[in-house]
DNA sequence: AATATATTTTAGCCTAATCTAAAATAATCT
DNA sequence: AGATTATTTTAGATTAGGCTAAAATATATT
């Protein structure tokens, strides 16, 4: 089906799927940030994404992009290479969690569809990767997933840990010193209206976790 | 120690490696051939590459290129990722012989070094690869080996099959019929100076193999 | 040795993807 | 509402790596 598009493009249409996932409309600066280029770079690129036939994404001058669904076709194909691999750099060739992201982004162009395949197989055809991110089936479907964000939690409710906004290793490996790693159970005992803190009961651990909106915000919990 | 030279360039220099290992020089057209683009691309690249710094290739006009030892370190490191990847996609992966070969090609580039030493280590730090071509060791040393080739072989001589010229996938599933595979031994037993035909013994098979020049001009041998 | 053929190099052009500086537009603040 | 600030777009330039056509050089043939 789809022609086959550059490294470029893909990274592209990668960072807008993530960015307009939740809604929204990617904009022009916030593309630039995350793949390290000038905004000037990203309008040109844009322009020239929306103008392939068929067009990629949306374009709206002055108010950034969404994408089509080739563009969201080839986004997803991408995320999956990307989360499969993340997954096969860990389990297979042993790479520590912060060494994965790196590899991974550069990997997920070079590989075959055929590769990826074959990956997906050795790893059992998983629907979730590391961090518990959410891995598109073959045919480009998203699983289902009921998530809803600790920050909303309040005393009484629980949940499994799922993933982490970003997923910023830095901030998983602080997590992972209370217990806290994706598949984990928590419940969460008491809120502080004045803090927004948190007190949480984590599966495995004695005392008490205590975190901080900051942290709460960014953390995807499968509610029970 | 060595700058991040690009995909192109590596390819060029694996190529000229290659195209050098038996003594004398790479020619433009042989590059050119080898690389699928034209005669007038290659003169282009291999300027550049004589002046980088350090130069990668010594060039003489019109009289080709052999590779400087920085080229020459270059090469290995890209021949060792590329030997690797074969073994491990046909290994772990499951790929058929010939898939293998397309998809090492483009990943060569695009792996780091830490997966290629992980690969390494998970396939036991090999020293063959497919068709028993030699791996460079981390530190690019190739590994010894007293090759000769079948051709000059004569009555009374064996040896080990080693590897075929080109790695040429479709002789070799040929060769595999009269179960002629790297590892095999085998015996010269009859030589037709009219015709240059060998006739062969081969380790496991009843029936005398004959084979023509321009095919046992294309197998190595370690002799014995 | 002269001519014909094959190979290599030069010259000029092209596209993808980036950049900087300046101009245009949108968003925010008073 | 008007002025200031922030963001986006345009214009023009650059670099890598390719191409074609023509010129230069080398090799082979008579
Ligand atoms: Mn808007
Ligand atoms: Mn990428
Ligand atoms: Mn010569
Ligand atoms: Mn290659």
């Amino acid at each position: 089906m789809s022609a086959a598009y550059s490294g470029t493009h893909k990274d592209y249409l990668k960072t807008i799927y993530l960015l307009t996932v939740d809604g929204g409309r990617a904009e022009t600066g916030q593309i630039a940030e995350k793949l390290r280029v000038t905004p000037a770079s990203v309008t040109d690129m844009i322009q020239r994404l929306a103008s392939e036939s068929p067009p990629l994404v949306d374009y709206q001058k002055y108010h950034g992009v969404t994408l089509t669904s080739e563009g969201e076709q080839v986004a997803l194909q991408v995320l999956r290479h990307y989360r499969l691999l993340e997954l096969f750099l860990h389990e297979i060739l042993g790479y520590s969690w912060d060494k994965v992201h790196t590899e991974a982004n550069r990997l997920e162009h070079a590989i075959s569809e055929y590769f990826g395949e074959r990956v997906a197989e050795v790893l059992g055809e998983p629907t979730r990767g590391l961090y518990g991110s959410p891995i598109p089936s073959k045919d480009l479907e998203m699983p289902h997933q009921n998530l809803v964000c600790l920050h909303d939690l309040r005393p009484g409710e629980s949940g499994i840990m799922h993933s982490i906004w970003d997923e910023d290793p830095g901030l998983f490996r602080y997590l992972e010193k209370y217990g806290l790693k994706p598949g984990v159970k928590l419940s969460v005992l008491d809120y502080s209206p004045y803090d927004h803190n948190l007190h949480l009961q984590v599966e495995g651990q004695e005392k008490e976790v205590v975190l901080g909106a900051s942290v709460t915000a960014q953390i995807f919990v499968e509610k029970e």
